[in-house]
DNA sequence: TACTAATATACGCATATAGGTATATGCATA
DNA sequence: TATGCATATACCTATATGCGTATATTAGTA
């Protein structure tokens, strides 16, 4: 069960959940994570690294990118992400997030601390 | 999306989540549910009047005792309850926790601190 | 070798959280 | 009025968590 409460634990920050929603959808590596968020690249980093030490997204490095894809293998947990998935209609920051994320080639090769400042 | 992430914060301690598992078979007192988890008075209370204030359980007085039972309106949220349930059978203190709920009749009436010392 | 880009980490701070023990509260009843 | 029961709360301590800023790391390239 310690597990499951890691999970509930993850999915407890905003920006967690939202980066969680986000790979639902795709693998993404951080500058587009940041760039559909909003945020600085400390933050979203710090909060991936949580997130790769618990287990649940994994990274693969592709070019000068690391991507991050979920990795969840417990059949409760994937249910719960699906239950979140299927109302985001219901979650305004999650939908625009993902509207946002259409755009996510601008995001690419733009991420860097300034831009992220101009966004704010 | 507050709300579900007061809901994860709530089911991101062991204790919380016990609690929620065993009021999602029916409402209970207090002494039940410190009978039925083994933990002492303050810890179940403190906990029940988190979860009351966030408005995830309702109390009603009856006679001597007061029962919480579940308040759920979200449909996210009374569905990602329902994936815990349904896969009870792997997380074992749960099952274990709804096994002793059976003698419940026990607890009732006997809910005091010396009790739940004994079982220690 | 210097530079840049992408990502990770360290540090300091402020706040939140859980637990234990003791005590308070409210109510029923002897 | 005094007592006992069920529950709630206060106080203290230890630990965890999130954030911002600055800096480190790693790899590619001029």
């Amino acid at each position: 069960m310690e597990k499951l409460i890691d999970f509930f634990k993850i999915l407890s920050d905003e920006t967690r959940l939202r980066i969680l929603a986000l790979l639902s959808v795709e693998e993404l590596c951080v500058c587009e994570i940041c760039g559909a968020l909003e945020l600085t690249q400390p933050k979203v980093s710090k909060h991936l690294s949580k997130m790769r030490d618990k287990g649940f997204v994994i990274t693969e490095k592709k070019e000068q990118f690391v991507f991050y894809k979920l990795n969840l293998k417990d059949e409760t947990i994937i249910n719960i992400l699906k239950d979140i998935n299927k109302d985001i209609d219901n979650f305004n920051i999650l939908k625009k997030d993902r509207e946002k994320l259409q755009q996510k080639e601008k995001y690419l090769n733009e991420c860097n601390l300034n831009l992220i400042n101009d966004l704010k």
